[in-house]
RNA sequence: GCGCGUCUAGCUCAUCGGGUAGAGCACCGGACUUUUAAUCCGGCGGGCUGGGUUCGAGUCCCAGGACGCGCACCA
C-alpha cells in the first residue's frame, strides 16, 4: 500500500508522529542489512503452532524445564527486559506464547538484535521448553530468525484498534490486534465446512453458476449491471442463484447446491451487505417440509461447529408458525379476510398502524411482517404458507390456494433463510412472470424479469423439488452473537474515502 | 436519502466558563539475567478539512468529509 514517498507526497494528518515512527523503522530495516542480515527471507520451515506446544507440556511444574526443542513463527507482540536477558510474547494464528532470550544462550550480538527488534515484526525462534517460576509456559530461545520487518506500527498492545473504520478498512489491523475478531472469521471458516459437509455427505453435488447472467432472477431485489465489451452487451451480477440451479434439477443433476456471493444494488444496514455469501440447495422428490427438516439439521450441526453457546436453541424441530396465523397473534389482522389492498389498509388504519399509501396488498403484508412478526422471532422459528402475491417461484399450497408453498425461517429477530415448493408447472411459471411483468410495468423496481429461457428449461419437465436459500453472514452473525454483518464479513462496503494515512 | 451524534499524539483515552493541551502504550537514549499491562531515569510527538464570530477558537457558529446509531430502502 504506501510506497516510501507517500509521506511525502500526501499531507500527514497526525504531524511529526506517524513520520518518525516510520523512520525509526526505516533506519533499523537499514541497518540490519547493513548487518547482512536479509529482513525478508523466503521461507521458514518446519513451524509448529504454539498451541500444540502449549498442549504438549500443559503438566511441566513451576521453574521445570521440559527435554524437547520447538521450531515457532509469528508476530512480536511485547518485550520485557533488555541487557543480558529478556522476555517477550510471540503471537501466532493458535495463541501466544512466552519466549525468554538469555545472553549466555545466544551471546551478546544476537540478543541485542533481538530485543532491537520492534513490535509487529515477523519472527521464526528455536527454543526448548520450560515453565517459568510464575507458571508461565515459555520457550527459551536458542536460535531465532527475522522472518519479515514491519515498517508500521502495530495496534495499542493492551487494547487492539478500538475505531471501527480502522478496523474495518484495515481488517489485518484489526486481525492482528483483536484475538476476538481472528476467533470469529475462524468461526466463520468452520461454519462454512459443516454447511458443505452436511450437503455432501447427504448426496448433494455441489456446482457453480454464472455470476454475470444475461438476465437476473430468482429473487426481488435491485441488481448490478455492468457491460461485457467484447459482446457489447449489458449483464448483471446475480442477486440468486436460483433459475440456474433449478435447471440443473431439469437436467437431473436431482440434488444441487450452492455457496457463493450474490450481489443487491440496495442499502447498507446492519444486516445488508451489498455483496453477501448465499447457500442455496435444491432436492429433488421433496417438498417444503423436506427442506425445512434438512435446513433444521445444517444450521444445527453448524451451531455445533461453531461451538455456540448462546441462549438459542437450535436443536430440531424448530418451531413452526403460519404466516397468517403470526400476523393475527400480533396484531389482530387476518390478511386473508382482507384480501384486497384496501380492506387491509382499512384494517391496518383502524387499528391505528401506519399505512404506506404507495403500498400494494403484498407490501403491507410484508411491512406487518418486517415490523409486527419478525423482531417477535427470536428461537429458531419457520413461519410457513405464505400468501401467493408475494411468492412468484413457489408451488400454489396443496390445501389452500391463496397461499403458497413457502417458509422463511428466522433466528434472533432476523430472517436467515426461504424456501418453498418450487413451482415447476411451466405454465403457471408464466402467468405469474406475467403478473410480476405488470408489476413492473406499474412501477415495482424490483418485479422479476420474464425469462424465457427458464421457462423452456420447466417445459422440459422439472420433478418436484424443494429449495432453500440461506444467508451465510446472517447465520454467522447469529451463530457468533454479532449484531452487525460487518463484523462477520471480512472486508463490508465502505463508502469512498481519500487514501490518508491510517 | 433523512435525523441525531462523534472526530484531540502512531494506538487507547483524558482535559477546560473561549485564554499557550495531559496520561498510558508505542517510539528514541540509558539501567536491568525469571518478567508477564515488567520497572526506573531522560526525550520526541497532537486538535478531521475549510470558512466565520472574537483581542484570542480544539472549545461558539456555518459548510464539507469520514464514521457511529436510528429511520427509509431491503429474497
Amino acid at each position: 500500500m504506501a510506497a516510501p514517498d507517500d509521506e511525502a507526497t500526501v499531507p500527514t494528518p497526525g504531524g511529526e508522529g506517524l513520520p518518525e515512527l516510520l523512520a525509526a523503522r526505516r533506519r533499523k530495516l537499514e541497518r540490519l542489512r547493513a548487518e547482512g542480515i536479509d529482513p525478508f527471507p523466503p521461507e521458514f520451515d518446519g513451524v509448529v503452532p504454539t498451541a500444540d506446544v502449549r498442549a504438549a507440556h500443559e503438566d511441566l511444574a513451576d521453574g521445570a524445564e521440559a527435554d524437547a526443542r520447538y521450531r515457532v513463527a509469528g508476530r512480536l507482540a511485547a518485550r520485557r527486559g533488555g541487557g543480558k536477558a529478556a522476555f517477550l510474547d510471540l503471537v501466532d494464528r493458535s495463541g501466544r506464547i512466552q519466549l525468554h532470550a538469555r545472553v549466555d544462550v545466544l551471546g551478546q550480538a544476537s540478543l541485542d538484535r533481538l530485543v532491537g527488534l520492534d513490535l509487529g515484526d515477523l519472527i521464526g525462534v528455536d527454543g526448548t521448553v520450560f515453565r517459568s517460576r510464575r507458571g508461565e509456559l515459555s520457550l527459551r530461545v536458542e536460535d531465532w530468525t527475522l522472518l519479515a520487518k514491519s515498517l508500521r506500527p502495530p495496534p495499542e498492545k493492551h487494547h487492539g484498534v478500538q475505531d471501527v473504520e480502522t478496523r474495518l478498512r484495515h481488517r489485518e489491523l484489526d486481525l492482528i490486534g483483536n484475538e476476538d475478531a481472528r476467533a470469529r472469521f475462524v468461526t466463520r471458516a468452520r461454519i462454512v465446512s459443516a454447511l458443505r459437509r452436511g450437503l455432501d455427505e447427504a448426496g448433494f453435488v455441489e456446482v457453480e453458476t454464472p455470476v454475470l447472467q444475461p438476465l437476473y432472477g430468482g429473487a426481488n431485489a435491485r441488481p448490478f449491471t455492468t457491460h461485457h465489451n467484447a459482446l457489447d452487451r449489458e449483464l448483471f451480477l446475480r442477486i440468486a442463484p436460483e433459475l440456474y440451479l433449478k435447471r440443473l434439477i431439469v437436467g437431473g443433476l436431482e440434488r444441487v447446491y450452492e455457496l457463493g456471493k450474490d450481489f443487491r444494488n440496495e442499502g447498507v444496514s446492519h444486516k445488508h451487505n451489498p455483496e453477501f455469501t448465499m447457500l442455496e440447495f435444491y432436492e429433488a422428490y421433496a417438498d417444503y417440509g423436506d427442506v425445512a427438516t434438512r435446513t433444521e439439521q445444517l444450521v444445527a450441526a453448524a451451531a455445533g461447529a461453531a461451538g455456540y453457546a448462546g441462549e438459542l436453541d437450535f436443536t430440531p424441530p424448530w418451531r413452526r408458525e403460519t404466516l397468517t396465523e403470526a400476523i393475527r397473534s400480533r396484531t389482530g389482522i387476518d390478511i386473508l379476510a382482507a384480501h384486497d389492498r384496501d380492506a387491509l389498509a382499512a384494517a391496518m388504519a383502524a387499528r391505528g398502524l401506519t399505512v404506506p399509501p404507495e403500498d400494494t396488498w403484498a407490501q403491507l403484508v410484508d411491512e406487518l411482517v418486517s415490523k409486527h412478526v419478525e423482531p417477535t422471532l427470536i428461537q429458531p422459528t419457520f413461519l410457513t404458507d405464505y400468501p401467493v402475491e408475494l411468492s412468484p417461484l413457489a408451488k400454489r399450497h396443496r390445501d389452500d390456494e391463496r397461499l403458497v408453498e413457502r417458509w422463511e425461517a428466522y433466528a434472533q429477530g432476523m430472517e436467515l433463510a426461504n424456501a418453498f415448493t418450487e413451482l415447476n408447472d411451466p405454465d403457471e411459471q408464466r402467468r405469474r412472470f406475467e403478473q410480476q411483468r405488470a408489476d413492473a410495468a406499474a412501477g415495482d423496481a424490483e418485479a422479476q424479469p420474464y425469462d424465457e429461457s427458464f421457462l423452456q428449461a420447466l417445459e422440459q419437465g422439472m420433478p418436484p423439488t424443494g429449495g432453500v436459500g440461506l444467508g451465510v453472514d446472517r447465520l454467522v452473525m447469529v451463530l457468533t452473537g454479532q449484531r452487525t454483518i460487518r463484523e462477520v464479513v471480512l472486508f463490508p462496503a465502505m463508502r469512498d474515502e481519500g487514501e490518508t494515512a491510517r
